[in-house]
DNA sequence: CTATTTTTTGCAAACGTTTGCAAAAAATAT
DNA sequence: ATATTTTTTGCAAACGTTTGCAAAAAATAG
C-alpha cells in the first residue's frame, strides 16, 4: 500500500515544509524540539524511510565502501571480508563486495561498477594474473581512497596492509631446516605478484643462512591450487627427484601434496616435511604446519585506513598513503616435525 | 583533475543538450548514428563515467541485490554467495552482502539499510536465534521482492529455496542403521529454524522405520558450533551414555565430537559412526561422511529466483511465490562405514 | 508598546540522470 | 517551389534529499 513514503509526504501531513521535515529528523539544531518530536513521531507512524539513494546523490558521498578480493569462498578472504565488514558497519558504512575469480579483466570491470556506484572508497587484493600497476595509478589520480591488501602492487605510493610474507617464509624454511630436513622443494606463485615474490625470498634466506645451495631445480612456480599441488608432487615422484621437505606458498598446494604423498605411501614428517602458508582452517585438522597470516585483523586493519583516509579527504588534512606490515606467525605443528628429534 | 565527468560537461563541449547526450549514450534509436559516434568518442576522451546513483535516483530501481547471511566465512554461505554472485553479475546486478551473525537484533538491522539503499530485491538466509515471522512479513506487505534460502520461513508465502533436509537426514540415518549402529545420537539445533526441525524430523523417521524407539535422551538440541559439539561430546563420555553413532544436523559440531572421541581413543568407525551435514570441505579430508548440500546451485538457484520476481513485476505479470526444494545427497565416507560390514 | 535580537520556518537550488512532449531540421511527396 | 511526413534535437520536469539564505515568528530589550 503505502508504496514509499517520503519527506514530501511527511509535510503535507503536518501542514510544513521538506527543509522543515529533513531537518528535524537530521537532529539540525535549527529546529524546535516540539517540531522535532512532531515529525519524528509522524514519520515513524508513517512508516518513513530514508532513502539514502538521494541523500547519497545530494551530497556526493556514499557511505559505501567497494572491497574487491580474487575469491569469496576461500577462507583467507572470508576472514579478510569478514574484518572489513565489522569495522565498515561499526562506522555506518555498506559494503560492495565483488570478486575478480583471480582474472584481471574481471578485476578491472569490478573496480570500474564500483566507480561507477561511487563508492567512497575501494579495498582491493588483486587477481593473480595481475601484471602491470597503470591501472590503478588511474585509480589514484582521479582521486579515490584505495587501500591495497595481501596482493599489492608495492611499486605504487598507495595505502598497503600486507604480510611480512618473506619473514614468515623465512621462518617457515628455517624451522624446517632445523628439523634436519636438507633438500626442500618450494612450491610457489608468479613473481610478479609480490606475496609470491617475497615468499620465494624467504625462501632463499633461509637457505643462504644454513649455507645450503639454492637449486632452482626445486622451485616450481604456480603451484597454488590443490589441482596444481597433487599433480606437481605427482610429476615430481615420477620424475623420483630427491627432496625431503616442501615450503609451500599456499596451503593449497601443500594439500595436495600431502594427499599425493599419502597415497604414495610416503610418512609426513619422517619422510618428507611440509609446511604451507595462510594456516587455512583444515590445516589444524591434518596437522599440517603452517603460516598465520592473522587474516581478520588484515582486513579490520585495511578497512581502518581507508575509513581514515576518507575522512581525511573530507577534512582536508594533508594526504598520506601508509603501510600497514602485519607480523606472520609460524605455526608447528605434526607434519614438520621429524619424531626423533621432537622437543 | 577532470574531478568528475558529466553528461552536462559533454554536452557543453559539443555544444549541444543533456537529453542528446544521454540519449546517445544509452543507444537510443531517436539519435543519428553520427551524433552517436560523436558523443561516445567525447565521452571516452572526457574520461566519462555514469554515475549509477542519479541513474537510480531518477529511475527508482537500483540493480543491486541485498543478500544477507548468518556468516560470511563458512564454507556454505561462502559459497552461496558464489553462486548468487555469478547470476547476479551475468545480470547486470551488485550485490550488497551483510552479515546477521547469526543474531535477530543485527538481521534486522541489515534488513533496514538494505531496504534504505533501496535495493531491488533481497535474498536471505535467517539467523540462528530468529523466532517470529511478521519481520518479514512486513517486508512482503511493502512489496519488497523476498527469496528466502536455506534457513527460512516456512510459514510465510514466500520465494525459498530449501534443501530436503528430511530426506538428507532420513538418508544419513537409514546409512547408519544399515551400517549395524543401534544408539545413534542426534546433534541439533533449535527446532524453531526450519532445517534444524526437519533434519530432526528425518532422524525420527529413519529410526521409526527401523522400528527403533526415540529416545529423546539421546537428542541433544543447540549443538552447532565445534565449540558446542566437542562440549557435549565431553559431557556425553562423562556420563558415559551409552551409544555407538551420531547423526549431527552440521559438520561442525561433528567436527567437534570427531575431535574429542579420537582423543578419548574411541575409534571412529568401529565403535562410534558419525554423520555430518553439509559436507564442508574439511569432511573430505578427514574423512567424514556429510550430506552434500549443493550449495552453489542454492546460490544460483536464490538469484534466479530473485531476478525472475523483480523482472516479473517491472513487467506486472501476476505475482507468484515459488518453492525450489534441492534434494541433498549422502556422501559415504570412513566415518560411518564399519570395517567388518563394507562392501 | 515598539524596536531589536534570537529562534524557528520556508523557498528554492542543487546533485546527475532519464524521458514525454514540442520544436526544429531533414527528407520525401506533391 | 510548397506541403507533408519522418528523423533528429531541445526543453523541462522529475526522482528525494540537503542546505544557504531570506522571511516569519517568538523572545527579549528598551
Amino acid at each position: 500500500m503505502s508504496r514509499k513514503v517520503t519527506i514530501k509526504d511527511i509535510a503535507r501531513e503536518l501542514n510544513t515544509t521538506i527543509s522543515t521535515v529533513s531537518r528535524a529528523l537530521n537532529d539540525s539544531p535549527l529546529i524546535s524540539i516540539q517540531t522535532k518530536a512532531l515529525v519524528k513521531k509522524k514519520a515513524a507512524e508513517m512508516g518513513y524511510r530514508p532513502n539514502s539513494i538521494a541523500r547519497q546523490l545530494r551530497d556526493g558521498r556514499s557511505r559505501t565502501l567497494g572491497l574487491l578480493v580474487p575469491r569469496i569462498n576461500r577462507a583467507f578472504f572470508a576472514n579478510v571480508i569478514h574484518g572489513v565488514e565489522s569495522i565498515a558497519k561499526q562506522e555506518g558504512y555498506q559494503l560492495l563486495i565483488c570478486q575478480s575469480n583471480d582474472s584481471v579483466e574481471e578485476e578491472e570491470e569490478a573496480i570500474k561498477t564500483l566507480r561507477e556506484q561511487k563508492v567512497a572508497g575501494i579495498i582491493v587484493s588483486r587477481a593473480s594474473d595481475a601484471i602491470h600497476d597503470d591501472f590503478y595509478q588511474e585509480i589514484l589520480d582521479d582521486g579515490i581512497p584505495l587501500v591495497m591488501f595481501d596482493r599489492v602492487a608495492r611499486s605504487l605510493n598507495v595505502n598497503q596492509v600486507i604480510n611480512a610474507n618473506e619473514s614468515g617464509s623465512y621462518l617457515a624454511v628455517k624451522h624446517l631446516i632445523q628439523q634436519g630436513y636438507q633438500k626442500i622443494l618450494h612450491f610457489g606463485g608468479p613473481l610478479s605478484i609480490n606475496v609470491y615474490q617475497e615468499r620465494y625470498a624467504g625462501y632463499v634466506k633461509a637457505l643462504a643462512e644454513a649455507q645450503i645451495p639454492l637449486d632452482e631445480s626445486l622451485v616450481f612456480r604456480t603451484v597454488l591450487t590443490q589441482e596444481e599441488g597433487q599433480k606437481c608432487m605427482k610429476q615430481i615422484l615420477e620424475r623420483a627427484l630427491s627432496f625431503d621437505a616442501i615450503a609451500a606458498a599456499s596451503d593449497f598446494s601443500a594439500l595436495g601434496a600431502y594427499l599425493e604423498l599419502e597415497q604414495a605411501g610416503f610418512l609426513i614428517p619422517d619422510q618428507v616435511g611440509l609446511v604451507g602458508f595462510a594456516n587455512e582452517s583444515f590445516t589444524e585438522l591434518i596437522g599440517m604446519s603452517s603460516v598465520e597470516q592473522y587474516s581478520v585483523d588484515m582486513g579490520m586493519t585495511s578497512a581502518k585506513l581507508l575509513l581514515e583516509e576518507i575522512e581525511g579527504r573530507e577534512k582536508g588534512a594533508p594526504q598520506m598513503h601508509r603501510q600497514m606490515v602485519i607480523v606472520p606467525k609460524l605455526v608447528v605443528r605434526k607434519s614438520s616435525q621429524k619424531g626423533n628429534e621432537r622437543r
